[in-house]
DNA sequence: CGGGATCCATTAGGATACTG
DNA sequence: CAGTATCCTAATGGATCCCG
């Protein structure tokens, strides 16, 4: 225990104060999670209902769309707004909390971006390393 | 139809080409997962052996901990080297790609800790109104 | 149209024990 | 010290059916 405690209090995580490391956790879950990200991108162009976000975003899910906007509304990063029509119609929409969000998301995608070749042929290289030849 | 149509080709993820879209998830799910993005920061104050990292990450188990450094390891985010010593030393760093992305991630953290309040006092307030109070 | 509920497969990840 | 291998549980997430 006492060797955990130095460690910690040495370095916990790079200058991180450890009381702001599980939030942390809770928000790199929540933009690393497999479709928060894309939904929020998607709602950048501005709102959409339930049907346009399931079409917008290749490959969800109703159930993880249903959970992801679930979340999203939680923690005030979509607004969710009904209106009480015939053939009922139900719009999400970014909010300013989550359009700042966006903006490093945007960062970080711009670095995907810029370095993911760099990312592949190390990928390759490892491989080829790894044991044996790729083709056989 | 027609409204989709136009959505997607306005919107297919926020500009994003879609082509880019796979392996914008891949980079998404490394920095997202649960331990990369700790072990990278924890790194940032210089090189760590194996040991160090794992008293450095709380919480993270050995085998995470080696899978972790093996995807970082495949990906050049981190450098391995092994000094052929009595009892065996093995160092791990940083590389200039890792360090670009700890500027975003920096950022991002940065967002974190300036919005955390406002997604938490956002989730209380959904949790009152899911239903029940939250207190019983 | 906008979801909720259920069932099921895959995966992430922790605990433990063992090795060089 | 620096890992590897195995087991097992919990969470992720897709498919499907159902309902207001």
């Amino acid at each position: 225990m006492e060797v955990t405690a130095q460690a910690a209090a040495r370095s916990p995580c790079a200058g991180i104060p450890a009381d702001q490391m599980d939030f942390i956790r809770q928000v790199l879950d929540r933009v690393g999670d497999k479709w928060s990200l894309l939904v929020v991108a998607v709602l950048e162009a501005g709102p959409l209902r339930y049907t346009d976000l399931q079409r917008n975003v290749p490959g969800i899910s109703q159930r993880m769309l249903t959970l992801t906007l679930r979340q999203l509304l939680e923690d005030g990063l979509v607004t969710r707004t009904a209106y009480p029509e015939v053939p009922p119609r139900v719009e999400y929409a970014l909010t300013p909390l989550s359009r700042s969000l966006l903006e490093i998301v945007t960062s970080l995608i711009g670095w995907a971006s810029t370095h993911h070749e760099e990312i592949r042929a190390h990928r390759a290289r490892a491989a080829t390393v790894a044991g044996r030849a790729p083709q056989g």
